[in-house]
DNA sequence: CTGAATCCTACAGGATACTG
DNA sequence: CAGTATCCTGTAGGATTCAG
């Protein structure tokens, strides 16, 4: 036994290293994921549309990724036998649950985006 | 000019590599400074404190996480010139704005952790 | 078209030692 | 105490090639 004073597990605190939220932010915390859960949230999209969606993602990584959010069940793969394959990816219902803090954080980013650089601007010139 | 009709800057997509959403998740990306952010959400604190409590991290990442969040105004770095010098790290009034969309996902992490390890279970076994 | 497999490199980041 | 400076390693991830 590790210790079950208040269970800091459920407070999701960070300081224990198994806390879920660590789990969840080194899931999202490649670029990828965030941003082809964002793709797939504006509706279905097949392998070449991600891809080309996603710019500057590299085949390797949008496989690798997609692999990792099928296997947390929030992406579903669908493959048509057809005469060129067609793949169609999609998020499934639980992955349609994190659009919402993700899109948090994207508004966010573009409220504070001048902000941040006016800062680092600052620090920069104060050296 | 790049291109300017309807401005995907504006609309965050993923699309483009320079889109502001790109350049907090760049920010956020490694774990730590969600890690750090969230600790020092819940009050200052110094730098042996935060090492203390961020379970896991290195000095090293530790020094060069608070420097960049610093660097982007989201932090206030206070030194104590005293006999041991005491150093004091708080959030500014920006950085706080941060701590909404982070908890947001914090409780996502919670409340679907346990749907996701059933996920890759499934996954795993399923071959 | 959608990947899997291989190779190769840059860099994130830990360990260690030293300073004001 | 709060860092800075070095060294060293693992690995993320790009480029390329092959396959169903």
């Amino acid at each position: 036994m590790v210790t079950t004073q208040s269970d800091p597990m459920l407070r999701g605190d960070p300081y224990a290293a198994d806390c879920p939220t660590r789990r969840i932010l080194d899931r999202i915390g490649d670029r990828w994921t965030v941003l082809i859960v964002g793709v797939l949230g504006e509706g279905d999209a097949r392998f070449s549309e991600l891809r080309r969606r996603v710019c500057g993602v590299s085949q390797k990584m949008l496989t690798q990724t997609l692999r990792g959010l099928e296997r947390d069940g929030l992406v579903r793969r669908t493959v048509h036998p057809e005469v060129p394959v067609r793949v169609e990816y999609a998020l499934t219902e639980a992955g349609r649950t994190l659009l919402g803090p993700l899109r948090a954080l994207q508004e966010w980013s573009i409220e504070h985006l001048s902000d941040v650089s006016a800062a680092q601007k600052a620090y920069d010139g104060a050296e």
